[in-house]
DNA sequence: AAGCCCCCGAAACAAACGTTTGAAACGTAT
DNA sequence: ATACGTTTCAAACGTTTGTTTCGGGGGCTT
């Protein structure tokens, strides 16, 4: 058993707490004395509660950037193969791969998304605007190309669309399966939540333009 | 000018500050100070500041039940036209008819919503089970209706797909509004939003299964 | 007018919060 | 062994939080 040191200890419980509770209703305290830490570890290695949080979601938003965006550059080369599948596929799949499969771990993944997404005001906004815009508005251009026929502003408006579907079921997953499995007594893997809901964007993104 | 009394007065400040900020962030001393009453009223009025939040949601959740109820049953009886569009159309005006039509407060009707769902522990979930899980779970079986050809297992994971869809957009939807006028110039009523969201869910509810 | 009940208001309460402090313990290089 | 920079620790700091207390009206009924 490797030894871990204090910050990744650290990272590793705000993780789950914040993902299980939010970010105002964690208290340092809860983390550090979970993490088995000293509660002043968190102000000497990361400055304050704040700048934890950026951490926390720097941690897993970084390499999960990196990998989208050269499996990105890589159906660009190929630009006759690109359709919404592939590219909804693309996502998934780094997300599931920079979490190392582990659907818990996707789990709070996306649960952290949504919480950040939902927690509107001021500071994070900006940071993931800041960090990761590009990255974004290339998937967009990306999807763009995969449907011709569909104007970019209703793309841009049908991605968000998608990603709010998205973020909300998969922070919500656990529940979910379990109110699935006591009332049509089927118990879904997470793989085969993730088949439906992207079969389910797919349909979205392609449905018919309103009658403006 | 009609006097209002201490009780709506509180009620309209903490659900403008609640969706504004959520609920761990807000205070109760913000709240009655921008109320103009003594902080003790929260505690008189309501007992607690938990109490207080499911006060407001009751506030705009009971009425809004009651008229989706209402018009749920009035589809129920003539069942040859119940389509999703429909349904879905049925969903929004009750929304928008218990708000009285304004925009505003439609918006903050579904931020507090997805914040409701986003805070998954406890006692808010039990809440809205108790209180509101029949309606729902009549829209459900209606729905179920209107696409025969979708097993109602799969209606179940698209209708929370969309609730998704729905939450997550509406409750963000100034600033998203704000980034397509900055990156289209075109500057979206959120009437023409909500239109545009309602033919993506009716696309995704009707897509292709997946090929299990 | 006296008593009663409901509501308001200023102040205080204990608890929890994020943050800071200063000294002890550590490993490492001199 | 000595000295040094880094990390850990218990304790305390000053705020802010939700909640409670208690005295003082305002509008009733008797």
């Amino acid at each position: 058993m490797a030894q871990i040191g204090t910050v990744d200890r650290i990272l590793d419980t705000a993780e789950v707490l914040f993902a299980q509770k939010g970010f105002a209703e964690t208290s340092l305290r809860a983390i550090t004395s979970k993490a088995g830490v000293n509660l002043a570890a968190v102000n000497y290695h990361f400055g304050s509660k704040e700048a934890l949080i950026q951490a926390v979601f720097e941690r897993f938003l970084n390499p999960f950037c990196a990998r989208l965006d050269g499996l990105l550059a890589e159906l660009e080369s190929k630009p006759d193969s690109v359709t919404i599948e592939r590219l909804l596929a693309t996502l998934s799949q780094s997300a599931v791969a920079v979490q190392r499969g582990d659907p818990q771990r996707v789990a709070i993944f996306f649960r952290l998304s949504g919480l950040a997404y939902s927690q509107a005001q001021g500071h994070l906004r900006r940071f993931f605007r800041e960090h990761y815009g590009e990255v974004f508005s290339r998937f967009l251009h990306q999807l763009a190309v995969a449907v011709p026929d569909v104007p970019p502003m209703e793309v841009f408006w049908r991605v968000h669309f998608a990603l709010g579907a998205t973020i909300f079921t998969l922070s919500g997953m656990d529940p979910l399966r379990a109110i699935c499995r006591s009332d049509f007594g089927v118990t879904l893997s997470p793989q085969q939540v993730n088949d439906r809901l992207l079969s389910f964007l797919a349909g979205g993104i392609r449905a018919a333009l309103p009658a403006s």
